[in-house]
DNA sequence: ATAAATGTAATAACTGAAGTTACATGAAGC
DNA sequence: GCTTCATGTAACTTCAGTTATTACATTTAT
């Protein structure tokens, strides 16, 4: 499988968009993170729908911030995305008749569980502000 | 991407495994996982450089355990299927030269590690004893 | 010998993200 | 009004990795 970046991505996109002044667009967003404009529209999308950003249209438009940094965390923005899957590993049959099946998925789904809630509970304790703090750390200790 | 049910698919196999007396074929395998038998011996190969399986060929020949199942473990499962990715979520970039985005690749990895410790915790703590006695609950469970 | 089993290579099918092309729509500037 | 610059979105292709399938060699018991 290829692996999901979109939260990678627009993280990358918003902290670019709270350096900028004006509005950023589409097409200086991708420049940056090295894709293409139109999946940069397609994957911020769904924070615009979440109000996190909005986009204007036309001459000098763009995407900018639309939200508080400070009350905005990962996992609002990975909602905000559709919670894609976070596991590349599963049960080959959700429901399965077998009852040796049926026991084995419980015990993975068990452990899966705990890791979601470990990662979702990680995502919500970061903001957008301590991830633009943590790019300010790294910026002063590369002058240093 | 296709989610990877081959820890699932394993697992599920052992157990059967160890529910038979003599050597279980691949067919018989295939067939009650629901898949092709060439597939299972693909699968369990990885079991059989392990020694948790082992295979014999002609006739009567099949797969059985070689292992104690109250030692292995699912994450001595998972280690003999290559340690798959468990994410499907990942950076888009692991070697950056945006300070962004290795601040944001940095946090996300954290948040990541903690995650799959965690579920290689779990997956080490359940032994293949362990996952049979949770059938056998469920069956008794069925039967009451 | 024959039949029954694994071992494995080669290839296709399937899935979902990412990339691309094309065009409609809207807003600013002339 | 017209042009230009921007987003919005549909449609299609590309790509990577598991899964499925086909084919054939090899081993073992009868």
């Amino acid at each position: 499988m290829k692996r999901d970046s979109r939260l990678s991505s627009v993280l990358h996109g918003l902290l670019h968009m709270a350096a900028n002044e004006g509005p950023t667009t589409s097409d200086a967003l991708a420049s940056c993170m090295g894709t293409n404009p139109v999946v940069v529209r397609r994957t911020m999308a769904g924070l615009r729908e979440a109000g996190f950003v909005k986009a204007e249209r036309g001459h000098s438009g763009g995407w900018s911030i639309a939200c508080d940094l400070e009350r905005v965390t990962l996992r609002d923005i990975h909602q905000a995305l559709g919670e894609p899957a976070i596991f590349a590993i599963g049960n080959r049959n959700e429901t399965p008749e077998c009852l040796v099946e049926q026991s084995v998925n419980a015990v993975l789904d068990d452990a899966f569980e705990a890791a979601e809630a470990l990662l979702m509970q990680r995502f919500g304790e970061v903001t957008l502000v301590a991830l633009a703090g943590e790019f300010t750390r790294r910026l002063s200790r590369r002058r240093s």
